[in-house]
RNA sequence: GCUGUUGUAGCUCAGGGGUAGAGCACUUCCUUGGUAAGGAAGAGGUCGAGAGUUCAAUUCUCUUCAACAGCUCCA
């Protein structure tokens, strides 16, 4: 009988007979991992443990610990929702049903049925009923003309998309209990193990995601091994919508809307602004070490100026519409971007080779006229101040100036303590180049070069096509809010258009002009953004530098209102941000109050603070510190208070 | 922009065809207290906006605006 070999992640190779099956192995290495394996990776590849496996092969068992497992695990609790929703509604359609980060969606045609709450708890109990039967995940090839046939029958007609985009010997079925789906796998191998269920909720979804297409109905949902973990997941998720920034914007009082002012138009309030600005110094101060020259440019400019840049060409129609003047001949835009700008500012003057890089700085407001469905909180919003930064620079600077800034963005992120982030390589849709301008030695050379500067400075990076910016690629920072939804922080991006557009020159050493290159950059993104970013992070416990409040002096009663207010006047000369809460109130709820809002540090004062002429310290979430001379305790956090280096 | 859900006091929410309620916050008074909510009284709302049905609409219907979830988009 001829064998495989079989290697196992710790580099060990078994035998086993061809054609051995991933549940085999598992039972050939432990009981318990048979019992807990849910999938298997086949050099690479994720299989079902049923299949059989006839060459040597890598391989890795997965259990519910792992991510291919989940993988499997949801993708199989979408087949099983499929199947329950199928027994309730026969006749509905099937789009596509893949696993995701945290469970799985279903897209479904289900004609003009109604469908919200109470049918999601409907099917959600079926499922429960038809995992019990225990039915199991059956895996065929089938060929392309079997497989028309069968969705023609059923009458499924995405399905059927899907499999005319095909090709004939690579179509597998799956089937459980009565379902049959289009599939390629892997699945677990029954559904028994999919204890706990929960629909989470319905959204629409266009079909294959083109908004020209039908919208279907897009049902996410969960599934877990054990009924506790499902329970944990749903605290974790309550604990996670504590943290959102327009909840927390609220109740620390940083930032609101006006339904007056207009929709994606946020109204900075006197909190929110200190936490801004604190922003904006740390940044200042990083930007000038770093060789940058602030400007400041106005908040419209001329159509012309767009025309050049090309930006009217592709966003005039879905921008904030000119303003006109008088002139009937005048037309202004309101800035949606400060690049043309800054363009012009670097032809005031001829400029030469000695003088690049030039980087020019600007916290710039721009406005941009999002969709209204896009707006959220301060992550998208209408009207924002990037820390924006235009590099001009020789062609052989970019890589070093592009490595620069990625120090910076980094420095940022490490002061704030955001590890999680991930550095995205956007690229261009290699299928739609009409999307971009430029020619293509120019992007290739600028997508070349971002990702060296990326791979010297050791970031793990991820090639994402389709979503450079229409006149260059980008090196883009990705952060992840309190409830898992990827924003953009930090943007990296080198540009030839614009040079060429404006026609930048600078004189160079062969007494020739010579074009520069321009490396648009913003390492917060936006100051909205990012601040909302940051409170999620830190769930609004801000550290102590941007602190709105830094400190809350709370006198033990209203005859210690004098000394407090003597101490918060000489916290002030220092540059220490507070508030002295003289209500007539008890200590304790002066605490909790202040304790509520999140303020770091609670100066205590009563008939021994005043005797000794000290202040007892809180700290916020820590508790008393004891007793201590004001020098004393603003020398000893004076790093904390100061801007980070 | 699309699909769906929601809109009642500053905030969080209950109610429901016969012109509104709670808790917190707010104001005043009592209380002057030692590390997470002291007590009492008071003030607050064209029930998102517009139209329709009705003897009567905050409640039902339509339109509109906004928020939320997802999709699409993101210079």
């Amino acid at each position: 009988m001829s064998v495989v070999k079989i290697t196992l992640p710790d580099g060990s190779v078994r035998e086993h007979p061809v054609g051995v099956k991933g549940i085999e192995i598992a039972q050939s290495i432990s009981e318990g991992l048979a019992r807990n394996s849910l999938a298997i990776e086949v050099n690479g590849e994720i299989w079902d443990l049923s299949r059989p496996i006839l060459q040597d092969a890598s391989i890795k068992i997965f259990t519910w610990n792992d991510k291919g497992g989940k993988y499997a695990f949801w993708h199989s609790s979408a087949h099983l929702f499929a199947e329950a929703l199928e027994a309730l509604y026969p006749g509905v359609k099937f789009g596509i049903g893949p696993p995701i980060e945290n469970g799985f969606y279903y897209d479904v045609d289900l004609g003009d049925v109604p469908f919200g709450d109470e049918e999601l708890l409907a099917v959600e109990k079926k499922m429960v009923e038809l995992a019990k039967t225990n039915s199991q995940f059956v895996r065929s090839e089938v060929s392309k003309k079997d497989a028309v046939e069968y969705f023609t029958q059923k009458n499924d007609p995405y399905k059927l998309e899907l499999i005319e985009g095909l090709e004939d010997g690579s179509i597998t079925f799956y089937q459980q209990g009565n379902f049959v789906d289009l599939c390629r796998g892997p699945h677990i191998p029954s559904t028994g193990p999919i204890k706990a269920i929960k629909l989470l909720n319905v959204a629409g979804a266009y079909w294959r995601g083109n908004e020209k297409n039908k919208m279907l109905k897009r049902i996410y949902g969960i599934t877990f091994p054990k009924q506790k973990e499902l329970e944990e997941y749903l605290f974790m998720l309550e604990e996670a919508k504590k943290r959102d920034h327009r909840k927390l914007g609220k109740e620390l009082e940083l930032f609101a809307f006006s339904e007056k002012v207009g929709m994606g138009l946020p109204l900075w309030l006197p909190k929110g602004t200190i936490l801004r600005e604190r922003l904006e110094q740390f940044m200042r101060r990083a930007q000038i070490r770093a060789g940058y020259d602030p400007v400041v440019t106005p908040h419209i400019g001329s159509k012309q100026l767009y025309v050049t840049s090309g930006h009217y060409e592709k966003y005039g129609k879905d921008s904030f519409q000119p303003i006109h003047t008088p002139d009937e001949s005048e037309e202004f835009l309101l800035k949606p971007m400060n690049c043309p700008h800054h363009c012009e500012i670097y032809k005031v003057k001829p400029r030469s080779y000695k003088d690049l890089p030039i980087r020019l700085a600007e916290f710039g407001t721009v406005y941009r006229y999002e969709q209204s469905g896009e707006l959220h909180g301060l992550t998208r919003v209408r009207g924002f101040t990037q820390d924006d930064a235009h590099i001009f620079c020789r062609p052989d600077q970019v890589k070093e100036e592009f490595i620069k800034v990625i120090d910076l963005v980094l420095f940022v992120f490490k002061s704030l303590g955001f590890e999680n982030y991930t550095a995205q390589v956007s690229l261009r849709d290699p299928e739609n180049k009409a999307k971009y301008i430029g020619e293509d030695a120019l992007w290739e050379r600028a997508e070349r070069e971002i990702q060296e500067a990326a791979d010297e400075r050791g970031l793990k990076t991820v090639a994402v096509k389709g979503e450079a910016a229409f006149y260059g690629p980008k090196l883009d920072f990705m952060v992840k809010d309190a409830l898992g939804r990827s924003w953009q922080l930090g943007t990296i991006q080198v540009d030839y258009q614009l040079p060429q557009r404006f026609e930048l020159e600078y004189i160079g050493s062969d007494n020739q002009k010579h074009r520069p290159v321009m490396i648009h950059r913003a390492p917060f993104g936006s100051l909205e953004r990012f601040v909302a970013v940051l409170i999620e992070h830190c769930a609004g416990n801000f550290p102590l530098w941007l602190a709105p409040d830094q400190i809350a002096v709370l006198p033990i009663s209203e005859r210690f209102n004098d000394y407090a207010q003597k101490v918060i006047d000489l916290l002030r000369e220092r540059d220490i941000r507070g508030f002295l809460d003289d209500r007539n109130e008890k200590i304790g709820r002066k605490i909790r109050d202040a304790e509520v809002k999140k303020v770091p540090f609670m100066l205590l004062v009563g008939e021994k603070e005043v005797s000794d002429n000290k202040v007892s310290v809180r700290k916020h979430g820590e508790g008393d510190k004891g007793a201590m001379d004001l020098n004393e305790f603003v020398n000893s956090f004076a790093k904390d208070f100061a801007l980070p280096d």
